[in-house]
DNA sequence: AACTTACACAACCGCGTGGCC
DNA sequence: CGGCCACGCGGTTGTGTAAGT
């Protein structure tokens, strides 16, 4: 026995939306607002649509105050930082951009901002059931076999990480007998990285590649996140907010909207699901 | 010019969660 | 307390188009 369909999938259109469509999906919302009802409401405009295409609609294209268009350097940033931080958590993502959509970011995470940061990948000729698989992320050496009981999200984290202390081999440390398994790979985490500071004090290590306040905190490997997107040469000026004075954490400096505090006790920091 | 491949984005699907009865 | 239902989320697929051959 199945979970009942959210709609009569036979008299509902798919597909892409028509402007006419978009325009009686507008006002209404617009006029009446959702009614907190999305499941009725395509009834009560006229529209043969399942409730939550009109949602996703509404959310990710006709809302007001919505952003298209390209990322600027500071949102790539906060989105690399917040994707090591917590992973595929896009709506949390999306929260700290204001005018972006958790789709958007995904899909701008997916398709671009990811072959930034981990190289770029060819993986299209791949079927569709097997893109984005973790063999697929660019560690450029085939011979190094990931654990198979870790997601691939986890992976490219913990891949994105690496370089970013400055590990030229993501994986190197496979080779560690102690490692070598997820529980192992739990305790690494939860000891080194989750327990030892506070999620926020982590973020402003240069291990995260967060571009701290001292930019020359680049000693030694560390990587600065910066340079990982955009590369060192032809290095722009780095947004105000990450080089402001040192008393304010870049957290704040770049979120502003949320206190440290307010992130934690929503738990939304932290180095999860490793 | 025609065809193929790669890319970007929109939209769909299925599942987990929480509210309500 | 348990079941139902709608919502929200993340993963995946579909589609249009640009770039390459």
């Amino acid at each position: 026995m199945g979970k009942a369909p959210c709609c009569d999938k036979a008299n509902v259109k798919k597909g892409p939306w028509s402007p006419e469509e978009d325009a009686k999906l507008k006002s209404y919302i617009e006029q009446h607002g959702t009614g907190g009802n999305w499941i009725a409401l395509p009834h009560k405009i006229g529209l043969k649509r399942c409730g939550k295409s009109c949602r996703l609609r509404w959310l990710n294209y006709l809302r007001p105050n919505i952003r298209h268009g390209s990322f600027t350097e500071e949102e790539d940033q906060i989105i690399c930082n917040l994707y090591i931080s917590i992973g595929s958590r896009w709506s949390i993502i999306a929260a700290q951009l204001p005018g972006r959509t958790d789709n958007d970011i995904k899909n701008y995470w997916n398709t671009r901002l990811r072959k930034k940061v981990l190289g770029a990948r060819r993986d299209n000729h791949l079927p569709r059931n097997r893109r984005h698989s973790f063999h697929s992320v660019g560690s450029g050496n085939p011979n190094i076999e990931p654990p198979q009981n870790i997601s691939a999200s986890a992976m490219e984290r913990l891949q994105l990480h690496m370089q970013l202390i400055g590990l030229s081999n993501p994986f190197s440390f496979y080779n560690v007998p102690v490692l070598e398994n997820k529980n192992s790979m739990q305790t690494l985490t939860t000891d080194a990285v989750v327990t030892t500071a506070s999620p926020i004090q982590q973020l402003n290590q240069p291990c995260f590649g967060v571009p701290t306040c001292s930019s020359s905190s680049s000693s030694n490997a560390d990587v600065d996140l910066h340079d990982l997107v955009y590369g060192k040469e032809n290095e722009p000026a780095k947004p105000e907010c990450f080089t402001k004075d040192a008393e304010m954490g870049w957290w704040e400096s770049a979120f502003g909207l949320q206190t440290e505090e307010a992130i934690l006790e929503n738990g939304t920091l932290g180095f999860y699901d490793l």
